[in-house]
RNA sequence: GCCCCCAUCGUCUAGUGGACUAGGACGCAGCCCUUUCAAGGCUACGACCGGGGUUCGAAUCCCCGUGGGGGCACCA
């Protein structure tokens, strides 16, 4: 895997330079100088390697496509940044467009509940930013508050996280050099860190007991501070007599040392930069007396040690932004890119999804949980593109694979403000997204359903089915309905259906009896041969085509809706055919 | 209550000071195609939260309101 970089040669450079790993397409000794009102942007590996390609080295090559592509450029994946003519320098979040070393992202449930979707967006961006710059998608599970954790759950992520195609590169069930990927496995690891932040004076065990922060809480709610938080008490120990308390074994957590003036200043790309003035902080516990680490400090411990580049998360944790941040420095470490997908709405866009929102979408035949969509049928690529798209911003042609993702995504055209979910259009592109399918693919896709509803699906015929079924499947398991009767032996219509709008049971008899001479003398039953004849009557008959193909469905199929009608008739075969016609006048004869 | 975030059609969004008569998609309505249902094609409806600035010029920058959302745990 091929690897750039572009970075501004300093503040109020006039130059602009790109290297990578990948020398065999990079002119001479690897870097290239950029024409300095100009430098490009790049969404993917492969977008920038195709261009590079295509465009000679000249500035003014470079200059044309930047002119002609400014619109273009989101869907190649490339786009020529112009700077104004008093800007000499990027800022910083021009530099990180350039950045596309090999990303290392991660998705970090706990697995305490359901994999919804605010879960597989998140794993689906992440993926992206390590699949586009040929980086390492990870899998870490969250475990450590033990009392919540639900027995399967990390099951149920991993199989989402593959039905959706998402597959982890490292994870408790893949491995990796950088694990255990389970946090309660990693204690030893977390204890040595937090013991460092007190050696720096970051931290300090507090011995204070429930009971005493509850009362002490009470009290500050009864003055009506403006934030209730903790009154340092443990804070203002001495650090040896603390250590002897710990020592001797009384029980204790481990707090973050949160200066009480100031202001900290966290960086996130959706947003900029967040400040926040350290007063309304708190001194977060870090270790609780059960000896493992809250969030806070197992999150930045391990995306520390798994070299993670880019951390995508929920908005949720934009309230403690700064306090992770404040200990990833007090640690001295480099910070990741910090991205904070808006959290996703309920359809009305009042509020977050709730379970009875839920449920009334189970009801509707929708869901947030990965795993009940599956089983409605709705289809990887359908609920990817839904997903995708609340947030990511994408001017036109939203219609994508995972592979079209991989090109086109960038973490700068993330939206920061919240999105309401909307299952018409997960119906929408799950249609989408099955047209799209090749027949063989359909076929073997939806045949679980059309078994599982109870029919005997043979191959051959759902073969030819398929395509009959195609443009009228929303879910893979609207099958049922159209293709059933494709694998019964018989069907039964409901008499009045097969009375023809306009006329009577008589009538409408008399013209299943016609048709059953018509067809019967037909050599087979292939759509070529049957239609023209039957079109004929229609006309010589003086009836509308709806009246007599009318009858002729219900009696066929059963249904007064199914696909085409002589295609249909095709795979059923000229003896079932006939059958059915028969049967269907012997029953309109007896009306 | 306090803190933080957000604000363009009903919904998801494009938009980075002039190319905006504000573009696309979903949905909705109509028409075309049509043996049903779809799919497809075309057309219509439909938005810059309000008020102040800055500027020759604001959807875009700033401030103040308002509205919505999130967070205030030994949960993540």
């Amino acid at each position: 895997m091929s690897a750039y970089r572009a970075k501004s040669a300093g503040r109020g450079g006039d130059e602009y330079r790109l290297w990578g790993s990948d020398a065999d397409f990079l002119p001479g000794d690897g870097q290239y100088q950029h024409e300095p009102k100009y430098c490009a942007r790049f969404g993917s590996a492969s977008a920038f390697h195709q261009l590079w390609r295509q465009r000679p080295h000249s500035p003014d090559a470079w200059h044309r496509v930047g002119r002609k592509c400014r619109h273009a450029a989101q869907t190649a994946g490339i786009l020529r940044i112009r700077l104004p003519d008093n800007q000499t320098s990027l800022n910083d979040r021009e530099i990180s467009f350039l950045d596309i070393r090999p990303a290392r992202t991660r998705l970090a449930p706990s697995p305490t509940g359901r994999f919804h979707l605010a879960n597989a967006r998140n794993a689906l961006y992440s993926y992206l930013v390590a699949r586009q710059t040929g980086g390492q998608f990870i899998l870490r599970v969250e475990d450590t508050d033990q009392r919540r954790f639900v027995p399967g759950a990390e099951e149920v992520i991993v199989l989402s996280l593959e039905w959706l195609g998402l597959t982890p590169n490292e994870s408790p069930f893949h491995g990796g050099q950088h694990g255990p990927y389970r946090q309660t496995e990693r204690r030893e690891i977390y204890q040595h860190y937090a013991k460092i932040l007190i050696e720096k004076d970051s931290a300090y065990p507090c011995f204070c007991t429930p009971e005493r922060l509850d009362q002490m809480r009470k009290e500050q709610e009864a003055r009506k501070v403006d934030r209730v938080r903790y009154d340092g008490l443990c804070r203002r120990l001495d650090p040896e007599n603390a250590a002897r308390r710990v020592a001797s074994g009384e029980k204790y957590v481990i707090r973050f040392k949160m200066p009480y003036e100031g202001t900290t200043t966290a960086h996130d790309h959706i947003r900029g930069n967040i400040v926040t003035e350290n007063r309304y902080l708190d001194d977060y516990i870090l270790m609780r007396s059960d000896g493992l680490p809250t969030y806070h400090l197992s999150a930045m411990v391990d995306d520390h040690e798994m070299k993670i580049t880019h951390v995508l998360r929920s908005a949720e944790w934009l309230p403690t932004f700064p306090l992770h941040v404040q200990i990833i420095r007090a640690f001295g470490w480099d910070e990741p890119i910090w991205i904070h997908p808006s959290i996703l709405l309920k359809p009305s866009g009042k509020g977050k999804m709730s379970k009875r929102d839920t449920a009334a979408a189970m009801k509707d035949g929708h869901s947030i949980f990965v795993d009940d969509l599956d089983g409605l049928g709705y289809t990887p690529e359908g609920v990817l593109n839904w997903i995708a798209l609340m947030g990511w911003g994408v001017a036109e042609d939203d219609v994508m694979t995972l592979d079209e993702m991989i090109e086109r995504f960038s973490i700068d055209n993330l939206t920061p403000s919240p999105a309401a979910i909307n299952f018409q259009k997960l119906d929408h592109f799950n249609g989408t997204h099955i047209r799209l399918l090749t027949t063989e693919e359909l076929a073997r896709r939806v045949k679980p359903f059309l078994t599982n509803a109870g029919f005997d699906v043979d191959d051959d015929t759902l073969l030819k089915v398929t395509p009959l079924i195609r443009e009228r499947l929303v879910t893979l398991d609207d099958s049922i309905p159209f293709a059933g009767f494709f694998f019964k032996g018989t069907v039964e219509p409901n008499p009045e259906d097969l009375i023809a709008k306009g006329l009577d049971a008589r009538q409408s008899a008399e013209i299943a009896r016609k048709a059953y001479d018509i067809l019967a003398s037909l050599p087979d039953m292939s759509h070529q041969t049957a239609e023209p004849p039957m079109r004929e009557f229609v006309e010589t008959s003086g009836l509308s085509a709806n009246q007599v193909f009318g009858i002729l469905r219900v009696a066929v199929t059963g249904q007064k809706v199914s696909p085409p009608l002589f295609e249909s008739m095709e795979v059923i075969g000229k003896e079932n055919v006939l059958e059915r016609l028969q049967k269907a006048r012997t029953l309109l004869e007896s009306l």
